[in-house]
DNA sequence: AAAATGACTGGTA
DNA sequence: TTACCAGCCATTT
């Protein structure tokens, strides 16, 4: 099985109303330092709705990209109930992370703490 | 075989 | 805060 075919198996288990990153994702199928080849992985995606590949976005919160368009995308998250403001997602509140202990060879690690961390969203808001 | 590519990331300016 | 930049890696030229 491929690396691709792996990426697309685990993005069939992001649930409806979360999302992940492409970072994370690779962190998933073993390649912590993939997220590049993830990238180009899903923008292969064969089946774009099906296999929920707009669940995946930047670690910076950004939406990131779709090989249908992001306007497209950020439709789809939000019908999911997916906050989505100015470009950006919450990960703090919407990050879904993969169980790792239930998959891979073994080389996993504790790559890192819990919710804490990523987010990059502004405070100032209003 | 070697170089370029991209739905990225984190650090620095 | 936004902008730029080097680094990363499976795939494709």
């Amino acid at each position: 099985m491929g690396f691709k075919l792996r990426v697309l198996e685990l993005v069939r288990l992001v649930p409806r109303g979360k999302v992940t990153t492409y970072k994370e994702l690779a962190r998933a199928v073993g390649k912590p330092l993939a997220w590049r080849a993830v990238a180009r992985a899903l923008a292969q995606n064969p089946h774009p709705v099906e296999i929920p590949c707009h669940r995946v976005v930047r670690s910076d919160g950004g939406v990131g990209g779709y090989s249908l368009g992001v306007g497209r995308k950020i439709r789809l998250l939000r019908a999911e109930g997916v906050v989505v403001e100015r470009g950006r997602i919450d990960l703090g509140k919407l990050f879904f992370r993969f169980d790792v202990s239930s998959s891979v060879s073994g080389d996993n690690r504790s790559s890192r703490g819990p919710a804490s961390g990523r987010r990059r969203l502004s405070p100032a808001l209003s």
